[in-house]
DNA sequence: AACTCGTGGCC
DNA sequence: TGGCCAAGAGT
């Protein structure tokens, strides 16, 4: 098949297919004229790095209801962003969320920008939700590479090179079939196609519309596409984490620093996390075990946290965190981590 | 270029 | 259970 042929056949498929989701016009609605709300693809594209679906769904419903536009969401305050936030994971997203709004309120008077560049200019946007934005909130032909695009583009042509070295190769065969007209559809349609039918494992080939045209299948090659470098293994990490109940009931937390992990989060107050944690309390009590830690993997290592409470006096000053009333309190305010000590404690 | 940065679902 | 994977970006 042609790459006009491709493109024109993925189109199709899509006209068919298209999943619904909460921020995406449809390709019946689009025809129709209706044009998404730069706003609502932009966050959604934030949500979506690295994130499934159905994990997004309902913060993006909470999300879009609290601040509809983005100067709503510019003028918000840090806490309730993070706190909104929060179990979503990758809190740097939300960090920059709130850069990039009150970015797009100074610099573009409120209005997000069409051009790439100019959205690759602004935080947490890179280069694929730089291409995303522009393709899907404003229909022009610029070409979406995410992990979907990736598989597909690797199989579509049969290439075994492996990821990350072959980003830019399949970047460029990806913009090979990136058609002119309906770009924004074309955009979301790879993205489905790979999420739905070019799985990464069992892909269900025999309904894809591009089988006939697939190198990949051809040559028999396509479920051990792509090809990536090998991974090294998650080394684990120790830690304590302190619960401080007040006798008013009001709990002891702290703000994590805004850069590294959990940046920006609320959480308990800990120790270090290495290989043997000291012993490093808030506040001066007599700290008891939980009797059960918290197990929770990141990115790039396992950690295992032993949880400690303690009941203090209300006129004691702890040596580090604030304390919430009881009243503010809520855990779902905690990244998950965060939220399994609560659960123990 | 390689490393950091969350979480949940799947098999 | 444990590794893999998901609409990546920042450093």
């Amino acid at each position: 098949m042609r790459d006009a042929d491709l493109s024109a056949t993925l189109l199709a498929w899509y006209d068919r297919h298209a999943r619904v989701m909460p921020w995406r016009v449809g390709p019946a609605a689009r025809a129709e004229g209706v044009r998404p709300d730069p706003y609502a693809v932009w966050l959604s594209e934030i949500m979506l790095q690295q994130t499934t679906v159905a994990a997004v769904r309902d913060y993006f419903r909470t999300f879009v209801t609290r601040w509809p536009t983005v100067a709503d969401l510019a003028a918000a305050e840090d806490g309730d962003v993070m706190a909104a936030w929060a179990g979503l994971g990758y809190y740097a997203r939300a960090r920059n969320l709130l850069k990039c709004a009150r970015a797009v309120v100074d610099r573009h008077g409120g209005a997000f920008p069409a051009d790439p560049d100019a959205l690759r200019a602004l935080p947490g946007i890179g280069p694929y939700t730089a291409a995303a934005v522009s393709a899907i909130a404003f229909d022009l032909p610029e070409t979406v590479v995410d992990g979907n695009v990736e598989r597909v583009i690797a199989r579509l042509r049969d290439i075994h090179t492996p990821l990350p070295k072959a980003k830019a190769e399949l970047t460029a065969l990806a913009a090979d079939l990136t058609p002119e007209v309906r770009p924004g559809d074309y955009a979301q349609a790879v993205m489905d196609l790979g999420a739905t039918v070019c799985t990464p494992r069992n892909p269900a080939c025999g309904l894809c519309p591009w089988r006939d045209g697939c190198a990949g299948r051809l040559a028999g090659s396509h479920v051990d596409l792509p090809k990536k470098a090998p991974k090294k293994k998650k080394p684990t990490r120790l830690g304590i984490a302190y619960v401080a109940r007040r006798v008013d009931g009001a709990l002891l937390l702290e703000r994590r620093p805004d850069k590294g992990l959990l940046g920006g989060t609320l959480g308990w107050p800990c120790s270090a996390w290495d290989d043997a944690p000291q012993e490093d309390p808030p506040i001066a009590a007599e700290w008891k075990d939980a009797g059960a830690e918290a197990r929770h993997t990141f990115t790039h290592f396992h950690l295992r946290l032993a949880v400690r409470t303690a009941l203090v006096p209300m006129d004691r000053a702890p040596a580090r965190g604030t304390f919430i009333e009881a009243g503010a309190f809520d855990p779902k305010d905690l990244p998950t981590l965060m939220r399994k000590v609560h659960a123990l404690a």
